[in-house]
DNA sequence: TTGGCGGCACCCG
DNA sequence: TCGGGTGCCGCCA
């Protein structure tokens, strides 16, 4: 078992229309400072169908990267009723799925 | 509030 | 096999 595939494997545990951040999914491998290692193994995850990564953001709440761009990222977050603003979660601190 | 650098697994040469 | 570079961050000054 891989770390990559821990991290896929917890990422899939966050339930639609909540959300996670790449701290507390580093944590939850096992990682202590690996936010950087996380969002690494997101921008290559080889299942961008089954894998759930754009329901992963910073801490500060804001969205943060994607690899088909933060627009796109957005409007599925949006699909699955969850509001952004300004590039930000709104009301993250209850969206955060806590492992 | 903004900028800078620390920390870590994975990829490529 | 080994070393260096890279990336969807996060914390501290």
């Amino acid at each position: 078992m891989n770390l990559q595939q821990k991290i896929y494997k917890k990422l899939l545990e966050v339930p639609k229309g909540k959300v996670t951040t790449y701290g507390e999914l580093a944590k939850a491998v096992g990682l202590k400072n690996g936010q950087r290692t996380v969002g690494k193994i997101m921008n290559k995850n080889p299942y961008p169908v089954i894998i759930p990564c754009h329901r992963v953001v910073m801490s500060t709440g804001k969205i943060g990267g994607y690899a088909y761009g933060e627009h796109v990222k957005t409007k599925m977050l949006n699909d699955e009723g969850i509001e952004i603003e300004n590039g930000k979660i709104v009301d993250s601190e209850n969206l955060i799925y806590r492992f």
